[in-house]
DNA sequence: GTTCGACCATACCAGTCGGTATGGAAAGTT
DNA sequence: AACTTTCCATACCGACTGGTATGGTCGAAC
């Protein structure tokens, strides 16, 4: 029997940092979270933190090492039991899809590591990495698919790009309309994904080929609904 | 002469209030926005602020709302002199296209908007609105493009969906990959979103029909480089 | 057992920021 | 002119935060 609780090494003192980190971040973004919160989930106090890591930035970097591994290995566990290449891309659409709509930690996290971006460029260059380790990934699956005649030719690594384009904007997008979390609607979304690598080279319609029903196609939406309101001017107060 | 400044009618404070909110957080993000600066740009100090504003936040929601209103106006000026409607279409994505790549103040808002929009109802509730509003002005675009004959038929909200996804995808991306405000990256992506609407319902490729010259496509991507090395491990100090 | 360096806790600093209290000037009203 | 309302400036508070200074503890080498 140990009397004391003997404190875990300090080796892995920080990795439970860049974890508490990336929790913590994840969960209220980087603005609001204090690096005493981030050691006290650690399990020690903010000196000891400073010890291990130079500063808030420094670890915001370990804690996107943590994010990219995550990622990796999710998404790899995902399409490892599939053998068949359109079933792999798909498989990891549909995780993709998946995580970006519903993983709010990936939103929260993400999001704020995008403001940072602007600002920051060692946290640019390691999402850089980051992206372009994904496409490639993605430029595989799709490019595998298409050499075993799964998928139609064309430029695998310009669509993967839009589709990754797409899926981050998916990322924003269901933090505000909460109704793309709806099973439907995800595969919707997956099949929208996948018509970007199922199509063939886009055929241009010239101008002049107007057909007969045209007239029977009416504009949408009434014109005097065009103007956005947004919301309530809250200029004037009570 | 006037002796004195002749302070300017208290009408128009609000609206430079807003404006100067806009530019700051447009500038600099949300979080590194203080209230004596935004007061300061309007010629004003943060006691005068109270008066018209409540609290940061509300400076928020009325900084969104000139964001939404310069947007509208700028797009509409851009398709204005466009008769055809698919010459409408392009024009209204050639600009979005064009903002998105180059307007970092755009992506620096939007971006410090989003994270806000993670714990703020209020601003999800702004945002929801004014994305509804691009919604129909699209769909409208691509409905009259259909209809003209000039785009092939289909789902034309679910396609303008996919295509604003994108659309804020490539801002973020562009964010650390400047390389797409190249004039000929943009030509591509801008070919790559009409592609969007221009494609028919996507051919789906059953299992089996493998090509002959299947061998003669090759995995583009070596092997060896697939796993993504992320940013180099902080963690470790010298 | 002494020493030394890795590791960690406590206390604290210097600065920042959102928000408020308060009084004065300008403009309108009676 | 007296009075009220609207609008704005000054000064200030309280809470919080990233970072530091400093001293203590533990294990291993000698």
């Amino acid at each position: 029997m140990k009397a004391k609780p003997a404190r875990p090494p300090a080796a892995q003192m920080p990795p439970r940092l860049a974890q508490s980190a990336f929790e913590l971040f994840a969960e209220r973004g980087f603005a609001r979270v204090n690096l005493d919160q981030i050691a006290a989930r650690a399990g020690v106090t903010k000196g000891s933190l400073y010890w291990h890591y130079r500063s808030k930035h420094e670890l915001l970097l370990a804690a996107c090492n943590r994010y990219y591994q995550q990622w990796h290995a999710a998404v790899q566990a995902a399409i490892a039991p599939r053998p068949d290449p359109l079933d792999r891309l798909r498989a990891a659409l549909e995780f993709s899809v998946h995580s970006c709509v519903l993983d709010t930690q990936n939103r929260m996290f993400t999001t704020s590591l995008f403001l940072l971006m602007q600002e920051d460029a060692g946290a640019r260059a390691g999402w850089a990495q980051f992206y372009a380790a994904v496409r490639e990934f993605y430029v595989g699956l799709v490019a595998t698919a298409q050499a075993a005649g799964r998928l139609p030719p064309g430029d695998a690594r310009r669509r993967v790009d839009l589709m990754l384009e797409a899926m981050e904007g998916l990322k924003l997008r269901a933090g505000f309309e909460p109704q793309v979390a709806q099973p439907a609607e995800q595969q919707a979304i997956l099949a929208s994904l996948l018509g970007i690598f199922q199509t063939g080279v886009p055929q241009t319609m010239p101008a002049g080929m107007e057909p007969a029903t045209a007239h029977l196609h009416r504009h949408p939406t009434p014109p005097g609904r065009t103007q956005p309101t947004a919301c309530t001017p809250p200029s004037e107060r009570s």
